[in-house]
DNA sequence: ATATGTGTGGACCAATTGGTCTAGTCCTGT
DNA sequence: ACAGGACTAGACCAATTGGTCCACACATAT
């Protein structure tokens, strides 16, 4: 794999782990087997550049995740029973200990304008897509449905971490279909 | 006030806004007006020490906030409003970048079992307050609502950071009175 | 007055941080 | 063959990190 991927996957991994300023360069050059040339090299900026480089693989994975889950789905809530359990399957294969890939990558970092809107960037498409497959499949409110699930993963991952259980990730689906099923009422 | 209260006030914000580890000890003390001796006298194992105290402390400012919704209300629905209306206010008051205060605290510091393990207990706190005025205002399945707000508080926050606007926060009592009103069904 | 204990002030430390820079390697096109 | 760029390797740097240590202030108690 070519040391440019190497370095941008493993810095989502520990950015995720142990957030921005809790990975110094020497971990993450180690981790990734490359000297610290090749990262200036490719990231002339440093940290901050591989940061958002990583960040932005990270949701890319996240998309196609969502993807896969929606798309052979034939109704929002199977789509979203088989997204949680996806995530609560990735959930339990790490250390229970990492946190979104997004907010550990950019919130921790410099508070710094260009990591924000970064991260709302991508949040965006997060939300996008998810609509996208909420219209698709019938809901009435699509917007509302993606960034109301949206808020609810982001809460049960987190309560997921306290707890150290998948239990709050996999009891998701059952909580969005209550409100927002395959069209019912959703204000 | 007391050098030791300075120090954990000062510590509960800047962890908020930087993360554990984006805070520098110097910055700190300098923040605080504090030498290094006195952090020491007063919290022997120095910086975790002293975020676990943080961490405490905000969260006891935030029960004593949710009580505050509860105890007037009328209706579980109308101290979500109140809780979710001054949580909108202390967004809009602060840079808009500050984190959840215990998983800015807690969750970047070491993957160390201490911290994770106060953080739950730090959360459960939180919970079983909102359960028993869910409990107490007639809601039918008092603790998954309590949960279940609890998580779209943590994800409105995240999406009203990135977006840089509280509105994420304010419009949460809508969603949450559409499934789990005053009684109404919900699991 | 003098002893005791709590708390303060800050010099000092090894280790690590993010970052720079240069010498060299490797591959490609001519 | 060789020129030139892409890339690697890692020595080196100033600044900062969390932490130790001790001399000192200032109470209260005797």
């Amino acid at each position: 794999m070519p040391t440019k991927d190497r370095l941008i996957r493993t810095a989502a991994e520990l950015f995720r782990r142990s957030g921005y300023n809790g990975v110094g360069l020497n971990e993450l050059l180690t981790a990734a087997n490359a000297p610290k040339g090749s990262l200036y090299h490719h990231f002339p900026n440093g940290k901050p550049d591989l940061a958002l480089a990583a960040a932005t693989w990270a949701s890319d994975r996240m998309l196609r995740m969502i993807a896969v889950a929606y798309e052979p789905a034939s109704s929002f809530a199977e789509g979203t029973q088989a997204l949680c359990a996806r995530l609560a399957e990735i959930f339990d294969r790490s250390g229970k200990w990492d946190g979104c890939p997004i907010s550990s990558t950019l919130f921790e970092g410099p508070d710094n304008e260009a990591f924000r809107s970064h991260a709302a960037h991508l949040y965006e498409g997060w939300i996008s897509e998810a609509t996208q497959h909420a219209k698709r499949l019938g809901v009435k409110t699509p917007q509302a449905t993606a960034e109301e699930f949206f808020m609810l993963i982001q809460g049960a991952w987190q309560l997921s971490r306290a707890r150290r259980s998948s239990a709050p990730l996999r009891a998701l689906p059952t909580i969005v279909r209550r409100g927002v099923g395959t069209g019912d009422g959703n204000s």
